[in-house]
DNA sequence: GTATATAATTAGTTTGACTAACTAACCAAG
DNA sequence: CTTGGTTAGTTAGTCAAACTAATTATATAC
């Protein structure tokens, strides 16, 4: 029986979260494309297009770093930016047709390995994670 | 209900692991000391003393990588490495009582923020994230 | 108009990951 | 014993991602 106090759970969560982590950054290798830039761009296919500091705060982190990160993301041309009209301090940020392309191509190969190891999952334990993935969402988040 | 086929499943986990760790991120700048460190330390603390070269494949790392790691926790006197005398090439790793000390209570401040939010939880969702952690884990390692 | 806040960018720094190269030691085969 | 292959650890170099600080331009309030 898994002990349930909140300081345990969190300990593990924290450590498999990790280990999760590195254990599928081989894939990402083959893609050319890191964990961080398909994490954005996966932001902007899902969310839509928008300003830059709306995504740094999605993906919680900063402005500087989201700055870099579009700009690699523009030159690679998986996104493009643009002057937002409404607000000429600001930019708009959207996914390129090649950057959905690529996000679809790379989360799959990227997953594919967690994918092969959840495949042989009996499908209760898979439910189980997919409810689990839902609420560490939502523990990140709150 | 939860969406159980493999491909969305790990792409909610994948996310739901960057997203975590990057939210437990803040407390560790109190702690003066990196998650990576951490969880190095986390290692020797309750596996006890090792190999550098174990050390480094438990945490899925090159051993470059931990070599350089374990050298900054020695010089931040929280691990100690001893020649090893069943193997001249090699060293053992343990942790210092510092390193204890620094674990739990920098171990404490980062889970903090995720304690509190899953003391929230009813008893069943921490069960879950529980088991849901240790699936994880194994799932990183197979 | 001035003062303050916000959006984005750039420079600099640190950390952690990798690869490549190297030395030293271990082990098995001849 | 020697030799060849493997293993353990270290160092140097490179790159990505995170941060802070500083800057410029724009928006907002008074």
């Amino acid at each position: 029986m898994s002990r349930t106090d909140s300081l345990h759970v969190a300990d593990r969560l924290h450590s498999a979260a990790i280990r999760l982590l590195r254990a599928v950054r081989v894939a990402d290798a083959e893609a050319g494309v890191t964990a961080p830039k398909l994490s954005a761009l996966s932001v902007l296919v899902f969310a839509g297009p928008m300003s830059l500091t709306a995504l740094a705060r999605n993906e919680q982190v900063t402005a500087a770093t989201m700055s870099k990160l579009v700009a690699d993301l523009e030159g690679e041309g998986l996104a493009s930016k643009r002057a937002d009209p409404a607000d000429k301090r600001g930019v708009r940020v959207e996914a390129t047709a090649k950057g959905r392309a690529i996000l679809e191509a790379g989360r799959k190969r990227r997953l594919a390995l967690l994918q092969a190891k959840l495949a042989k999952l009996p499908r209760e334990q898979r439910a189980l994670l997919a409810e689990a993935a839902e609420l560490m969402l939502e523990l990140a988040k709150s």
